[in-house]
DNA sequence: CTGATTGATGCAATAAACGCATCACTGCAG
DNA sequence: CTGCAGTGATGCGTTTATTGCATCAATCAG
């Protein structure tokens, strides 16, 4: 959309921090990417930018107007959405972030088999914790976001919810394997190998410490759930990983999944949501309902192994 | 704002129903204005207008950017509000529709002394029905409402409201004006001149018609309250007016006003609202504060008054 | 049919945007 | 302190996009 070119570039610039560098990614020279904002920041009365002697930094009234923009942009492609919607055709393109976790089995399914019904439909899916998640969604850069036991801000939105407990993960050697159902206690007996902290597995885990009064063995801590399911063959410990993402099955494998007693480390809650207040593109919408709606049946499922 | 120029052209046609027509509102030439149509129709990938021998409509599509555009355009005189306001001068525009009752005094004083206060704020008044107020609103012709009795809508968000009963308004030689408090049978003893019936009053009358079982002597239906206070003065009628409207003193004036059983016609709120889910500019939002305090205090001094 | 009105289009004139070279300024490393 | 690398701002010639005029095809009222 040519109209709002102008607004794309202050927010290349806004993100960029400099001028020279936003119009290196917008393949246009300084200069002209230069005179459009002075010519903005004319037409607006005030400065948008702070001029630093390394670059720029968006004004007070540059932070309003960038929030403007964002949001006229997503709206427009809502639009667009909407207007291609009505012709017929679904297309259009749908940002997600989540958890880890969800990433490798869930959310790879969940796409596939929304691209077999709309291959018009686009995807982008970014790994990312639950902190930077939220500023994903104000920044518009995210349509939805499905996450573990989000920080509970007003922007967030839920859209579904489902409780999702967490699962011991170990190598088939390790003596704990031995059990089906694990208590804090065997916890305690044996290194653990974590996720970072800004992750939401972590948060429940910290609090059962907190609560039980006696810490977990931490020997590792990582952001990286390849790299711990790795180092999980090379020494007897054990990690964590949420039901959900679990493999289907794992008879053959190395690595191994153990239920934890809830009494141990309580289940948190897994959410799908949106940006609170804003109308989301047709697709996306769509999305979102066929990821609540399969995340349902995953819980009903869940509660049937239980039962 | 330069950047919505285009969109500014196609509001414009939108509104004109025709490309020639808006080209002369705006002026400019037809060519040019037609060629940024086909332009932004081609962007899109689908027709904005349908094209019509005697000029183009709104496609399907075009209803839905349209809203957008018009959201667009609002939104941005919000934000350039906000950036006037956060660097100390109070500016902006306030777009207001509301009933003949409340123009002529209680919303003059309320611009004055707003203005009084900021006189860098500017205003426009407009006078219409509350079917068309609500039109107003959706389609940001209007940042705020104030009418009486208005249709219950999902659109509409009021930020205020107060009790408001009818007064009758006679000739100082009716003889009604004899009584102080009039009941039903006092109005059904004399003709009555009556708004037209997408006011608010009107439709409180109807339904005490109604209710009653019984129906005034209706002789006269206008949409201007100045026709109808004329008239009075030629034949002996009644007619119907809120309290708000009245002016402060009216010893010495030919027409009176005379309190209405509240038995006889139930009294009806008067509302303060905007369009449901959209953020005002500073001004506007600031405005329709003090006429919500304004009206509670004219509630208050009402009832003292009664009491 | 005739005249008036509508939106679309070819072509030349105009206005806006662009890119290059350069300046002025700041911070960093030597 | 000095030179260097990086930043945003600015003058000028060129390129691109936009505009306006004249005109066409289609439609409708009388």
């Amino acid at each position: 959309m040519k109209h709002l070119l102008p607004l794309h570039y202050i927010d290349t610039v806004a993100r960029s921090g400099s001028i020279r560098g936003a119009a290196n990614t917008l393949a246009i020279t300084s200069t002209a990417l230069n005179r459009r904002i002075l010519a903005m920041e004319e037409e607006l009365g005030v400065p948008i930018f702070e001029r630093l002697p390394r670059g720029v930094r968006l004004s007070t009234a540059g932070e309003l107007l960038i929030q403007h923009i964002r949001t006229q942009m997503a709206d427009m492609e809502r639009v667009k959405s909407q207007i291609a919607d009505l012709s017929g055709v679904r297309r259009g393109h749908v940002s997600i972030v989540c958890g880890q976790a969800l990433l490798p089995h869930f959310m790879a399914e969940q796409v596939a088999s929304y691209r077999r019904l709309h291959p018009a439909v686009t995807f982008s899916v970014k790994v990312c914790d639950r902190n930077t998640a939220i500023d994903q969604l104000t920044s518009f850069d995210a349509d939805l976001a499905v996450v573990f036991e989000p920080m509970r801000t007003s922007e967030f939105q839920p859209m579904g919810k489902v409780e999702q407990s967490l699962k011991a993960v170990m190598s088939r050697s390790h003596p704990l394997a031995e059990k089906s159902l694990l208590g804090w206690s065997d916890l305690l007996s044996t290194p653990v190998a974590l996720p970072t902290a800004s992750n939401g597995m972590r948060y429940l885990l910290e609090e059962a410490m907190l609560r039980k009064g006696n810490d977990l063995e931490k020997i590792i801590e990582s952001d990286s759930y390849d790299f711990i399911r790795n180092y999980l063959r090379h020494e007897h410990c054990i990690s964590f990983q949420l039901g959900i993402g679990l493999p289907q099955e794992n008879n053959t494998s190395e690595i191994v999944y153990r239920d934890i007693d809830e009494r141990a480390v309580p289940s948190g809650d897994l959410y799908v949501g949106q940006l609170k207040g804003r109308v989301l593109p047709v697709a996306a919408a769509l999305f979102a309902n066929a990821i609540v709606k399969a995340l349902e049946f995953q819980y009903v499922t869940n509660n049937e192994k239980i039962a």
